[in-house]
Formats: C-alpha cells, sequence, structure tokens
DNA sequence: CCTTGACCTTCCCACGTAGGGAAGGTTTAT
DNA sequence: ATAAACCTTCCCTACGTGGGAAGGTCAAGG
C-alpha cells in the first residue's frame, strides 16, 4: 500500500506520516524501485496508536517513547504510567492557567457595557496592571 | 532611556520589544544618531499594557487590535468586548479539550499498575482506539 | 589614549506541530 | 499519447519566544 491509502486508512495525513518517519517516530518505510513508501496492515495500527496518543495530547517526544515502549514486549508498565502521569501533570498545571485566565476575561466582560462610548473596564484593566 | 531599562522597567525582554515593533503593534521607536532605540516614561506603560493583553493569553494580532483602541480616545467599548468574548470562547474551548484529555488519562492511569509487568492499560488503549 | 565590559544593532536559527505549495518523477487509465 | 492522480523532496508559513553570532557604541578607569 503507497502512503495515500496508509494515510486514509490511518487517519494521519501524508505529510505527517512522513515527519513521524524523519523522526524516527517509526522506523523508515520499505521502497519500490520508484521511490515510493510501501506499507502493510500492520502500519495502520502504528500509525493509529501515534494518531491516539497525539489525541490525548502527547507530544512528539512522549510519543516516540511510548511508540518503543509498546513494540518491546518486555516492557514495564512503570515507565508507561511515568510518562502519563508527568502529561496530566503538565496538562493540569494548562489547565489552571486557562481557567484564571478565564476568570479574569470573564469579570471583565461582564462589566463591560459593549456600547459605543469609550470607557471600558477591559482596557482599563490592561493599562492598570 | 534605552531598550534594557525599558525592558526592566515593562517587564517585556528586549526581543521581544523589537519584535512588538517590527509587527506593528507599536510605532517605531525613535533612535539616537548611533542607532539606538530611545524610549520615554509613556512607553513603560504601553508595554505594560501589551505584556498583561499576552498574559491573558490574546493573540498578537488581538493585542495589536488592543492597543489600537486603548490609544483611541473615541473607542467604542463594543469592539473590546467583542474581541475580549470572542476569546474567553477560544480558551472555554481548549479548557473543555484539556478537560477530556485529563479525565482520559487519569482513568488510564489509575488502571495502570506501573509495575515491571508488560500489561499497561494506557498502551493497550493507545493501541486499540 | 586605550582597553574593557556592558550595552546596543541586525541577522539567522531553534523549538513544536501542521499545512501549503512548487518542481519534478511515476503509475494508471483512457 | 496524454491526462489525472499519485508520489518524491524541498522550502515557506504560522504561532511566540529565545539563543547566539558579528559588529557598532558608550562610559569608566588605568
Amino acid at each position: 500500500m503507497n502512503i495515500g491509502e496508509l494515510s486514509k486508512l490511518s487517519g494521519v495525513s501524508s505529510k505527517m506520516i512522513r515527519r513521524y518517519e524523519e523522526d524516527g517516530i517509526v522506523s523508515k518505510a520499505k521502497r519500490t524501485e520508484a521511490g515510493y513508501r510501501v506499507y502493510s496492515e500492520q502500519d495502520i495500527q502504528i500509525f493509529k496508536f501515534i494518531k491516539r496518543s497525539r489525541e490525548l495530547g502527547f507530544s512528539m517526544a512522549d510519543t516516540k517513547q511510548l511508540v518503543s515502549l509498546w513494540r518491546n514486549k518486555s516492557r514495564s508498565s512503570s515507565k508507561v504510567k511515568e510518562i502519563a502521569k508527568k502529561h496530566v501533570a503538565d496538562l493540569t498545571a494548562k489547565l489552571d492557567e486557562t481557567q484564571k485566565m478565564i476568570k479574569q476575561l470573564n469579570h471583565l466582560v461582564k462589566n463591560c457595557n459593549g456600547n459605543s462610548r469609550p470607557d471600558c473596564p477591559i482596557i482599563d484593566d490592561l493599562a492598570s496592571h
């Protein structure tokens, strides 16, 4: 199967399939004599795995490690758990910051008339902090 | 005042002060004969404004508009409110996504023993989705 | 006067993730 | 034979920020 079909079947764009190969997240694909990448059914699973990992917000680097751990049948689950826990912590920190921003902005928006006059607590906040 | 002092007083790095100028968020600074940028007390307020806008997560483009609205004494507050509301909506969408990711990951982490054996629901989830 | 060190300038490069598109080669179907 | 659909590599774009090189300028002290 060519890269286009793999892309359709895995849900990963051809661009990113090439990128993952370049970054060493997956091993280099075999090529036809003309240089076309050739894939097997197995590769669909690999790229679906990667897609799911990215959907859960894991970085490229984390994803690379997770793929490697997945392929290593004698892996320990502790390493996987460690990566996931660290990621949850990162996400939670980002969540808290976003929540703070939303809270502050909502307060400002609520107190802004949104009319044609220039008085605006949003601008005032930005100017006075 | 030179760019270094402005940076200290406003909390914006010299790099970014130049960047904001380049992007037209602030007007071009006057220069000494040697080409050094020269700033006044007023500029401290401008860059503090920008800093606060960025802290609240406004994009460069939004920040550019907000600075412009701030400087325009006959602005209407409705435009400002519109920008802020859009931004809150964007942040909220991101928040929801992050929350979903955390929820799913927490579930997986909880069910992972994290021992030296290879069975790991985190990996299983990635592989089966 | 000269050196030193701290400052400034512009320029290019990196990160991370993804896409756009150009220029060119291959395959398949009509 | 030719067109369409595919593939290849390469570079550029975005977002925001920082690193660092190469070189000019300024102020202090011997």
